[in-house]
DNA sequence: AATTCATGAAACC
DNA sequence: TGGTTTCCCTGAAT
């Protein structure tokens, strides 16, 4: 089964740029070939040699041997002559004399890895194995049969129905749904900026930005009070916000004596809320496990390590039924399993270990009984029972997801609403050339067969998507890309229908930089714009930010 | 159009 | 083990 939307022609309706963005872009490179002449004649004229002189006689170094510089054309990744990484037009071309830049594996590239498949990305099935443990036993009778046999359709909302561009003044590092209102979408950057975005009412959207001093990293919504969400971030703080006010206070700040230095400063980056504890749940990136009641929100107890000593545990997930049950990822490329009952240093009943660095370890949302993890050796691996065998993983899918310390890291979500809990959404690193640009796809990805169920682009976004949240009952999918933010619904198709599908775009401020005391200017380039030919301007609401600025 | 910078993990010594 | 270097499909500003 081919994806939805791929190969299909681009809806004719897309998103009107700024004005002031004129290049029409409809020259195409048609030198798509003919290069190799260039390779092959030793340009002996572009060939310099500099001799660098050592000037660093200050330094205690012994002396460094002259560095010679080859203006020779080489490639930028190996540096070596005859080839040349790098876009041409707008397919990449990898350097041959690297492991496949997806899988990981050599001998091969990207081009023909066997992995880039147009309708399935790699898996790797394990056998199923039988634990024979009455857990098992119970899972097969008690759970199992309540997820239905038959998955329904999958509906994809594969169209921008709205967006924001240049909404956050830095990139967008999470996102969050009202877990009542169901057209309210909270975001956080990376300057620890919260915004609150009614994409029901395209224009009303305001972002907090006093509340935290760098990365907010996670939110979660407070189950007993959906006004105020919780947001842990690398200023060391865990926040408590009220959405409509913007007052926030503190739970905990690990960094009360400033900055200290890079090896004391602590950073939070897991963040979860066990309702049935009333405990808030943070974690650092030295290991540690920080709880916080509720009632008091104040710190209970003593931290506890639950990765590595000094890494970093980069998330944190409460089982969805089971109050005990706490699953924590981190930079030691362990997924863990706890007990709350008995959470001391070493007690994890269960140890998922992976290549690299795990981004993201989820539950299933509805049974929790399988587990998600996205990790950095670009594989999203799925334990089909967490009552069954975790020695392994029941599938590895390999997706590319690349770490980039320019990007969000990348987290496979699930699909909150699906039944069969199969469905899983995960922006894509690498690029495809679609019709001549270069874009990179949000991926829906069936995590029960591997097979790639959708790849969702728009070319009027050509950033990376590493964000990306699907919505708890509606067909809709948030995703934050660089600054922007966007929301996808299901295209519909009827022409009639096409008469109101109308995408709302609201352009946010050009840039930050005169920006010293306020952040985005955005005054009278904040426009609304109908998809359709009109050019008609409408007012609307600016976007508001609290608050000054803090260093991190 | 080319360059610069932001700055995280892994490889390297 | 620890400090240093590297860097690779980025994105925005200059």
């Amino acid at each position: 089964m081919a994806p939805q939307t791929r190969g299909t022609s681009f809806p004719k309706i897309v998103i009107e740029r700024d004005y002031d963005t004129e290049e029409s872009s409809e020259e195409e490179e048609e030198h798509e070939e003919d290069d190799e002449a260039l390779n092959d004649s030793e340009e002996a004229s572009d060939e310099e040699r500099l001799e660098e002189k050592d000037e660093a006689s200050t330094s205690t170094k012994k002396r460094r041997e002259p560095i010679t510089i080859s203006l020779k054309r080489v490639c930028k990744v190996c540096k070596k002559p005859g080839h040349e990484a790098g876009f041409r037009g707008a397919t990449y071309i990898d350097c041959p004399m690297k492991p496949c830049f997806l899988c990981k594996m050599p001998g091969h590239t990207t081009m023909n890895c066997p992995h880039r498949v147009a309708t399935e990305f790699g898996v790797s099935p394990a056998p199923f194995k039988s634990s024979h443990s009455s857990l098992e036993y119970v899972f097969e009778r008690q759970i199992k049969c309540r997820l239905p046999a038959m998955k329904p359709a999958y509906v994809i909302p594969n169209k921008v129905n709205c967006a924001v561009i240049r909404y956050h003044s830095r990139r967008v590092t999470c996102l969050e749904f009202h877990p009542t209102k169901n057209n309210i979408l909270i975001s956080g950057d990376k300057k620890g900026q919260l915004g609150v975005w009614d994409y029901g009412k395209v224009h009303e959207r305001i972002v907090y930005g006093n509340i935290h001093g760098c990365i907010l990293n996670n939110m979660k919504f407070n189950p007993s009070n959906d006004g105020t969400i919780y947001g842990a971030s690398s200023d060391g703080t865990v926040s408590s916000t009220d959405l409509e006010t913007g007052i926030s206070l503190s739970l905990v700040n690990l960094n009360p004596n400033g900055w200290q230095g890079p090896r004391n400063w602590r950073m939070l980056y897991g963040l979860d809320m066990n309702s049935d504890r009333g405990v808030l749940l943070a974690a650092d990136n030295f290991g540690l496990l920080y709880m916080m009641d509720v009632r008091s929100n104040d710190v209970t107890g003593k931290p506890i390590l639950i990765h590595k000593k000094g890494s970093k545990v980069t998330g944190l997930h409460c089982h969805p039924l089971q109050p005990d049950l706490l699953m924590s990822c981190g930079n030691d490329h362990f997924a863990r399993i706890w007990d709350m009952r008995r959470l001391e240093p070493g007690s994890s009943i269960y140890n998922l270990p992976h290549k690299r660095v795990v981004n993201s370890a989820y539950f299933s949302p509805q049974s929790g009984s399988k587990i998600l993890t996205t990790s950095q050796d670009n594989r999203i691996r799925v334990w089909d029972s967490i009552f069954g065998d975790l020695d392994s993983p029941s599938r590895e899918i390999v997706h590319s997801h690349d770490f980039n310390r320019h990007l969000t890291p990348f987290r496979a979500e699930w699909d909150p609403k699906d039944v069969s809990e199969s469905l899983v959404v995960v922006g894509r690193y690498i690029s495809e050339n679609f019709n001549g640009i270069a874009l990179h796809p949000i991926d829906f990805i069936d995590v029960t067969t591997g097979q790639l169920v959708a790849e969702v682009m728009d070319p009027n976004i050509t950033t990376i998507s590493p964000v990306n949240k699907l919505h708890p009952r509606d067909d809709v999918l948030a995703c934050g890309s660089s600054r922007s933010i966007f929301i996808w619904k299901p295209e519909e198709n009827s022409e009639l229908k096409r008469e109101r599908d109308e995408t709302k775009i609201i352009l946010c401020g050009k840039s930050e930089k005169s920006g010293k005391g306020k952040l985005d200017d955005d005054s009278g380039d904040d426009d609304t714009y109908g998809s359709k030919s009109s050019k008609t301007k409408k007012p609307c609401i600016k976007s508001k930010v609290h608050g000054g600025k803090r260093k991190c």
